[in-house]
DNA sequence: CATGAATGAGGCTTCATTCAT
DNA sequence: GATGAATGAAGCCTCATTCAT
């Protein structure tokens, strides 16, 4: 298919794909500027696509983020049903960990950050990042369970430790340039080695079931 | 000097002991609601002083952000030094990690997230986090060095495991409302002690110089 | 011609009839929400026609307005025309006030007001306006100089006591929630029978000739 | 004082002198052009002023109609006030009618419609118009109850007839080029002698009281 | 003929910044 | 120094109108 039948396919009926265009160029603008220093007239620039045009698709700009935020979550779910057919659970734990954290650029990183900000001052937002958060740690803490090497294990209690751990490292990916990324992802796999095998320490108190 | 005579050195000219009192006010304002949802006028009233005398103080808006930054870190490195001054230095250590991360508020939380956001936006920003980091890390790794119970602990290698955690749950803590900051402090604590007894495998390959 | 065929009728092309429906639709938004708060949407929405559709038939969402205005023009004609073949001209001239003024809902009397207000910026309005007064008041003077019972009355006198206060009757009925029209109307009947019967005195001075 | 002085009065401090030069500007703009034709732009131009600076006034462009209402109705009160330490309550009458309703300019006529008009839309300004109306009945019914020259005369139904008049004088006067406001005034006078002097056949049935 | 997606000018409003007092 | 009224450049969004299908 040519790109200029491409384009008119795209441009014609099917809202689904408009939105998703439309999707796509708030995520390169808010990853290149910022969701506060982007402009609707910026988006256009960039969606080629007139201002008025975007409000048949989206209710907002905050709508945008929204959507983005969803979309990255339905992403989410996705790859993970689509991994786990390889039939390889800890090439899939592994490969979801590399793809979300381990090779995330920094535009990403930065757009991440960027909803994590953005999710302290918009309920919709925080709603819909409890709930990535929620299935995220419903995932990782079956699929430890699954894949722990020894009864010492505590797949929730492990979660606990790599949670923040991943969401550090974005942090470190977006706002410090230097960031070691490799680094941190190698002790990252050490640790989840250890932690499958039980060499972890439990922590000596309760609270070793990580949030509510 | 008493609390009357700091507030009468406010009150006159005392340019440092104003500039105080305006990044308070930025302090509680950003935190709040956010960099850019707060107004110059928001500013005004949180800090009973007029728009127009920011200016006097602060080239800019963006430089309030900066001038919060600066002041945090040279807070920090104050702390430490009085800190260090009580002999106890896995104390002190413990101490650092409780009032940066552990017992952070939800919105001192919140306000440090924005700084990172805005860190991917403005330089100054970026290079004033880069250089609490930097020294951050410089301080951590000696003073886990120093606290190492065993030869097999890696200090750099422990930082880049314990820097990531920090900041995630300094993460968590402002964009997850039911986030449980005691289990991943717990979990924090059981994985600096068995850091520091060795206990913690290395990571395979090298990987813990930095470099991009 | 039958509702089905009609509709029929509708529904292929008749241009005519298309017209209609358009001007139904217009004078259902307008007396609801106004000229300036009807969105060519909102016409879509209500003819369940395609807003492109309306400039086939329209110029322009201006010429809607005209378009109503000349079409209560040629109803006020044909309603007249209508009502003088029944040979009663007293009970025409009371069920033309009644039609137009008392029995008024507040949803025209609304739209009458818009009209008169887009009469003052439009001139084709403005003129269209002119036009349905003058034929107005030719009739009414005509009628009443027919039903006068005594030589004292005079018809232009009458009607420029008439007139203004019929219009004034539908701007409290649009303009004032809890407006009487009955006692307003009421007190016109009987403004009426005296001015028919001579008992209206004359103004002193001239003044009963138009003109500026 | 110089121009330029009265200029600096103006600028400086007063609000009560600033919200009067906005509300002078919006009743030249509205009545020139419009409510909805009239932009801030043009607001801006007319007041010698910056278009933000409307918002340390009033709230919203809509607030300005409501301003030019509730001024409106103020002047209304003052005006009766004054007139009526003159001590000759007929021409306190005639003067208050000829004042808002003979000599009025056709811009002001425009303006009164355009208010109408925006009653039917806005509550806040349907309610200030309902007020005025009110205030107005009441101090009309009163004066003609003192002024009645016989037993006869019905204060309130004689109000009942010359509210709309007076309203629909208003309405010829802005929406009819070749309105003969003259005549009309004529017509209303002989109908006021008439109507104090008890001459004026009350209304058949009941509902000789206007309104609620 | 009809559709409805798309356009893009322009409206209202906000707000960082300035400057006369 | 300090004030706060004023500025004016954008920003988000709406909506009459057009035009490819």
């Amino acid at each position: 298919m040519t790109v200029a039948a491409d384009r008119r396919a795209e441009a014609r009926g099917d809202p689904s794909a408009r939105r998703a265009h439309i999707l796509d160029a708030a995520e390169t603008c808010f990853a290149r500027n910022g969701f506060h220093r982007t402009t609707m007239q910026d988006l256009a620039r960039e969606a080629a696509m007139s201002p008025g045009n975007f409000y048949r698709y989206f209710e907002s700009k905050e709508a945008l983020v929204l959507g983005l935020v969803e979309r990255e979550r339905e992403r989410g779910t996705l790859l993970v049903a689509e991994m786990e057919g390889s039939g390889d659970p800890r090439g899939t734990l592994l490969g979801i960990i590399a793809r979300y954290f381990a090779s995330i650029t920094r535009e990403a990183a930065t757009l991440r950050v960027e909803i994590w900000s953005e999710s302290t001052r918009n309920p919709d937002i925080a709603a819909m990042t409890a709930r990535t958060e929620a299935e995220s740690r419903d995932w990782f803490v079956a699929t430890l369970a699954a894949l722990a090497t020894a009864p010492g294990c505590d797949p929730a209690g492990l979660y606990a430790l790599l949670a923040p751990l991943m969401k550090g490292i974005v942090v470190g990916r977006a706002a410090l340039p230097d960031y070691d990324v490799a680094a941190a992802i190698a002790q990252l796999h050490a640790l989840l080695d250890a932690g499958l095998d039980g060499r972890l320490p439990a922590p000596p108190l309760a609270g070793r079931h990580a949030g509510r």
